[in-house]
Order: C-alpha cells, then structure tokens, then sequence
DNA sequence: CGATGATTTGATGGTATTCAAAGTCGGTGG
DNA sequence: CCACCGACTTTGAATACCATCAAATCATCG
C-alpha cells in the first residue's frame, strides 16, 4: 500500500475501490537516496512524479550569492513534485533531509489516471493546491511576522502535518533538520534562528534540539505563532 | 472570446477546437466589481471560478494586528480563483484593485471539463500552478533578497506577465496600484517602500508613480532585480 | 582522536520599523 | 470654481530587529 499514507493525511472521505486500486497500480517502482542527497535539479525536464514513502524532504532554490531558500518541507505520504505532471519541469530544486524512500509514478501513468477518473484528477490536483496554500502561509510568515513568530508557526504547522501520518509522539516528533535548514526556511540567518530558538524555549514554548522538537504548551505555542490549520485543508 | 487572453498567457500550442470552444463554453456569464471591492472572502465555500477579464485583482491576507499580505496580483487572463475548484474554498481572500469584469466558471463545469479532455485538465491545473510557482518566488524574493531588489523584481514580474497580453507599451505600463500596496505585497513598511521606490528612481532603474511603472534601464533593473522569468513557464 | 559540520555566544553595523508631521493629489460639495 | 476632505506620498528622527563578523564550544563520525 504505497499510497496508504498520501490517502490518510488527504482525508479522502469515499475513493472507490476502483480508483483507489488504479492510484496504486500506477507506480512504476520505489527508490531511494541517501541523506543531504539533491533528487531533482532546478529546470531539469522529467518524465515522473515522486511519492515520499519515508524521511523528510526539502524543496528550496540557491540564490547567486550563496543564500538559500528552502521553499517547502515534505514529510512521507506527500506528493513531492506531483506539479510536475503539468508543468514538465521544476523551477527549484529538490533534495532528501534524511535517507528516503520514494515511489516513482510516470506522467504517463497519471496522465491515465485522470483521463479514467474525474474524482482521482480531483484529488491529484487538490494536493498540488494544498501544497500552494502552504507556499502562501509561508509568505504570510516570511513577511510579516517576527522571526520567533515564524519559528513557532513552522514548528507548529509540522506537528500538525506529521501528526496526520501518525509521526508525532504525544508533544514531541522528529524533525530532523539543522538550524541552518530552519533558518533558510524561514528567511533568517543561523545566528538569529539559534537565538530565537533559545527564546521560546526560554518562554516555555517549544524546544528544539538535534532534530526533536518538543512541545512544552501547545496553547501558548498556537497562541504565540498565530497559528490557525485552516490553510491545511485537512477537513 | 472570453478565454482568449487566458489562453495567451499560457502559450497553449495546440487545444483542439472541440476543447477550445468547450472551454469557451463552459463560463456561466460575467460580472463586475467597482475598485476595492472584495470579492471572495476567506472560508466561504464557493461554487465556481472566476476568470479575470479586465482590470487588477488581489489576493491576500489580514493579520490580527492589522497587517495585510498581498499573496498575488492578478491580471487579465488570469484564472484568480481556479484553485477553489478542488479546494472547494479559500484560505485568503480576493478583492478588485481596479474596476474589474470577469467570467465565472461553475465547479460542475470545470468537473465537466476535465471528464472530456486530460489536455484540458492538464492547461488547467497547469495555470493554477504557474500561479503556485509565482507565490514560491515570492518565498524567495521576501525571504532572501533585500527591500528594494524586492520591488525592483516585483516591477520585473508585472512586466513579462503584462506584456504576455499586450498590456505593456514599449518601457512603461500600469500597475494601478498603491504603494501601500507594493509595501504589503513586498513584507515592508510603506515608509520604506517609498524610501527603497525612491532609490529605484535614482539609481535610473525604474520610477513608479500613481500606478505607472517606467522602465528606465531594463537590462540593469534585471540585472538588480536578479530577474529570471523560468518560474512564469512561458515557454 | 583529529576533522568536519553544527551550535552557541559576543560585539557591532545596517536595514527596516515606528512614530510623527507635513505635503500632494483627486474628488466632492458648497 | 474653489475650499475642503480623505487617501496617499514624502520626509525626519529615534528605535528595534536582524545580519554580519569572529571565535569558541559541542557533536558526530570516519
């Protein structure tokens, strides 16, 4: 069941068995990359679709002058580049947080999938839709709330996101990223990322350390991050 | 031809004429709104889509401190809201900048659409996300690059998007918009947004004032703006 | 156990925000 | 037609936030 998480954190209320069984079948295969490992090069023409089975990914750009972007955070049971089916190439690049494994799914095989089943199309497209609402969030931290803030809000929107795929110990998970990766995800330097880290957890907010986070009050870290799933689309 | 510019900005090269006029056919009538008008508020469910036929649209957010990200600038030939087809509702919302028309497109018909033709799925998912692309590379711009680089590659993008349906003429074009509003689709204060506007101005890059944009000199604002129009897939 | 990469801390400077006020522009109504 | 009004633009001064530079400490791993 390669797809068995992808369908539980998209609540898909009633899939027939029909398409739930072509959505499987439609895998031409599984892989795997070792941490720190780049999958997909920006502007590279591809030619299939990735499942993330298992570890973490990121999907970022490098800027000319060193910087870099992490533009999204994929976690197992996302589609990692399902845009890529119409858009045939990407314009960032993506790499392997840990060592993961992945199931390949060829455009031709999607583009099947949707010339069978309006609902399966739905579906397909709506994740890629979801993944754009996030793309949004983050530009709504990025660019006006404070560094603590944005912190906060991505520890918060990740506990949400691996708690759907059952990745979540009670007030703690994984997330097995650096400062660094932290920092560039929410636009900020590695020095100040560390200090703000330091800052909610001296507030009793979240701690973070060597890739586990650590809830210390869920209420006050929503409250604290402004933070609101909606954008989620889990219902 | 109410999805004449549509079709345009995508650089379709082949949609069948069967598909074409389907497309054409699919719109329910059109509407229009006076300028500042919201048009979509977040959460509400929706039941069809909206496609810009003239003037400026937004989408943004409010924060609960006032605040306001502006998450997109759509313009003529832009599908603004497709992405509620699958999503079945907004998590921001969309207003008119300008007076604006525009054609609707119930959900049933875009079902209707993509149970005829997988070409046609395929330009239409493809559109929303192009739109997705835009919202990364404002991750990247807010994120990473400096005030005014930000606005410069602000004006850079309006440029090309404009241009693709014939709404720039020669080095200049309108961008009927506020500062107040390049401020809050930039994550900047419009204090500063008119500071960094001015120094746009004195470097000889580019001037905006009351909603026009002139070029001055496009190879050095490309140049400051570190402009590459990949993320638009315009070819 | 050195080597490498990550985290932490300090000092300093630059960028952007905030607060405040004056100036400009269009539009409206007297 | 012009005075007035509100929204936007522009400027100044003080401050806050975040970046930069530098160096020390801490892990982890070959």
């Amino acid at each position: 069941m390669i797809t068995r998480l992808f369908l539980q954190s998209h609540r898909v209320p009633a899939l027939s068995a029909d398409d739930s069984a072509a959505l499987e079948a439609a895998s031409s295969g599984t892989a795997s990359f070792a941490a720190r490992r780049i999958m997909v090069r920006e502007q590279t023409p591809l030619d299939k679709c990735t499942l993330l089975l298992s570890g973490f990914v990121e999907r970022y750009k490098d800027m000319p002058d060193g910087r870099r972007q992490i533009l999204a955070i994929h976690v197992p049971g996302d589609f990692v580049d399902l845009h890529s089916y119409p858009l045939k190439r990407l314009e960032h690049s993506v790499a392997a947080l840990t060592p993961v494994t992945v199931a390949s799914f060829p455009h031709d095989a999607v583009r099947a999938l949707t010339e069978r089943s309006a609902t399966l199309t739905e579906l397909l497209w709506r994740s890629t839709l979801i993944d754009a609402a996030i793309n949004r969030e983050w530009i709504v931290s990025i660019g006006s709330r404070g560094a603590a803030v944005r912190l906060a809000h991505l520890f918060c929107e990740m506990f949400i996101r691996l708690g759907c795929v059952g990745m979540t110990r009670d007030a703690e998970f994984d997330l097995p990223v650096t400062q660094i990766d932290l920092a560039d995800a929410c636009g900020l330097t590695a020095v100040h990322a560390n200090r703000m880290l330091r800052q909610l957890r001296e507030r009793g907010l979240v701690e973070f350390r060597q890739g586990l986070v650590q809830i210390l009050d869920w209420d006050r870290l929503r409250d604290f991050a402004e933070f609101d799933p909606a954008y989620l689309f889990l219902t």
